[in-house]
DNA sequence: AGTAGCGTGGCAAGCGGTTGCCGTCAGTTG
DNA sequence: CAACTGACGGCAACCGCTTGCCACGCTACT
């Protein structure tokens, strides 16, 4: 059986892959049979299936997607777009599309598009045609970009709200509404909110409905910013604060508000002695930093999943309804970086610990 | 130009994407000039090319990717293999590896193999046809598994090494010693090895390297575990020191360090007062916790990129010079979990700390 | 016995590009 | 002015697989 002529086949370096004509030979039958067997069990002999099997088996054949992705369209292929596939904040959104990619057999393209929405231009544009389905998680375009791509493939846009094109958030309003509740029961009069990213939908977002949470409990609030949605930005945060140190911050987002932290922490305040610090999303992190981090929990696997699977659910049907944005639930999530107020006023001198050791 | 006859053309849902027939029958010239002048310009005269350009703009026109790596086999896609995409060491990696792809115009298909070999070869057997190359990062796959494979498309692992399959590892021999030396110049004289998954080449590498390099500074050296490459898993490890604390702990990753620093502050213990804590790798975690741990930093993202480039260069040839692994080196950064030690023997009391506030 | 119906397998026309080979035509050259 | 050359476009044969349609042989009915 392994022995036909010498050498099988081969072209410029390695051994070229059989194909299903080399089965259909090998096992006596047409190739659109061992296409079959394959793609469409049931339809051939039982009997005659195993045998293609077999003999495929033996001869190391496997489909090639590619081209069986070409007359069909079928590529099982999505592509997941995310502008850093190195921020933590993805990491669980890029598992949980990961999870429901593989339980629907499909392989997931991540796309990293470093923050540049020309490269996120020229990525999308090329892979679309090979994709059955896109999900946006953190994207640059604009969007008419967005909806012009939606009108390609299957799309499904994360934390932003783009007309005529399904998406999935967080419930930002909620979990404000959570972070502002919290900080007024530990007696927080005053708060302050580190903004993220300045063109950011989900910082407009966010900030907005802090600060009507806030006014609903009778809260002042105040804003700095922007700043870049990372540790390092969260430090640089810190130094809006050299003045005048505000007695509760809620973050941008977790990455924020450990940078702000660190660096407080740094400068000799204490968290939550001095300040009390609330992030957002409740990535890994806010767990290993000391004190840990209360901030508000957000599904971000679950969000992962179910856009991919939204997209999923859509092949098909052009644009299904694209309505109001799916919304997630969140939850806030104490942890040690919020106590009680102990100082008045917000304005009271910066603290400078002295009497730390190291 | 625009209207042809009525609707432009559509199948069951979205509308049909042009191909180079609708370019070429808009341009008026033939489909291979059309492919010629997206694929080989040149040799097209610049002004057609120009001009058909202009109509496929117009058009809406992209090349289809797997049309055009059907008869050629130049895919542009690249399969990047870790075994959990949330593991902050591969964030690096991976970051790494989508730049070098990036730069030279491949997309990255991620495949998570989610800690199972199982996955991981049914991935790997479905995506190995339609990408032009491997970066295993973190495999699960047996040696002839990976020798296989290697067979098919120009593939690289990471920190690991197979025979016959070019490889990337970390200079862990260096590494440790770099950590030996510099626990043995804070006047530690017994180590502590917490190690990692048990089949893991790079625990066992990293273990006799320890091993070696102690002995040859007179240190003594003892092994714990095996345990999760996780920070769970670390925190399952702080169990093993119930009984007895060692002065200094060198962990299999950084992860577990953190892990076991976090458990066992918990349980009252100081760090690095009451013992130092080295870690492996210098994941970004590392800076935020406290305190900031001492580590073993290693050039994963150059890692990454080096992988996809070592893999891109060898298309074309078979299996190019796979001889020593390729080895990057490492370096120790000195950070908040190493102290000079203050107790005299490794089997001193527990300390139960109960003057420290909170 | 005649025939409708079903289970199976084969044929061949694509899917959307790529590319070897050839014809054409204008520009060179002797 | 004829022969030659090179640039440029077109033709058509794939790449590997899918699938509509057809043919064939059996079983099951009338």
């Amino acid at each position: 059986m392994a022995e036909q002529d010498g050498t099988p086949t081969d072209a410029e370096g390695r051994p070229k892959a059989p194909t299903i004509y080399d089965v259909a030979k090998a096992a006596g039958v047409a190739a659109s049979t061992v296409s079959r067997a394959f793609a469409r069990p049931g339809r051939v002999n039982a009997a005659t299936a195993e045998r293609i099997r077999q003999v495929a088996a033996e001869l190391g054949y496997r489909v090639n997607p590619l081209a069986s992705g070409l007359p069909t369209g079928r590529t099982s292929m999505l592509a997941l777009v995310v502008s850093d596939v190195a921020n933590p904040f993805y990491a669980e959104i890029i598992r949980g599309a990961e999870t429901a990619a593989a339980e629907a057999g499909y392989v997931l393209l991540l796309i990293d598009t470093q923050e540049s929405d020309r490269v996120e231009r020229g990525s999308l544009e090329r892979t679309l045609p090979a994709v059955e389905g896109v999900v946006l998680a953190g994207t640059r375009l604009s969007d008419s970009a967005i909806r012009m791509a939606a009108k390609q493939r299957p799309l499904v846009v994360l934390n932003r709200d783009v007309a005529d094109v399904p998406s999935i958030v967080l419930d930002n309003p909620y979990g404000m509404r959570l972070a502002a509740e919290h900080l007024a029961q530990l007696g927080h009069r005053d708060l302050t909110y580190v903004s993220g990213p300045e063109a950011s939908w989900v910082d407009g977002m966010r900030w907005r409905s802090l600060r009507d949470a806030a006014a609903a409990l009778g809260q002042r609030v105040h804003r700095v910013g922007p700043f870049a949605p990372t540790v390092a930005g969260g430090r640089e945060a810190a130094k809006a604060f050299a003045d005048e140190l505000p007695t509760a911050v809620v973050a941008y987002n977790d990455q924020v508000a450990i940078g702000l932290m660190l660096a407080l922490q740094a400068g000799g305040v204490r968290v939550p002695e001095d300040v009390s610090v609330v992030g957002f999303d409740n990535i890994f992190a806010t767990q290993i930093v000391t004190p840990a981090l209360t901030t508000i929990a957000a599904p971000l696997r679950a969000q992962g999943h179910n856009a991919v699977e939204a997209v999923l659910s859509s092949r098909g049907t052009p644009s299904p309804r694209a309505g109001r944005p799916m919304t997630l639930p969140v939850k806030l999530v104490t942890r040690g970086s919020t106590a009680r107020i102990r100082r008045s006023t917000p304005g009271a001198p910066r603290v400078r610990m002295t009497g730390r050791s190291t």
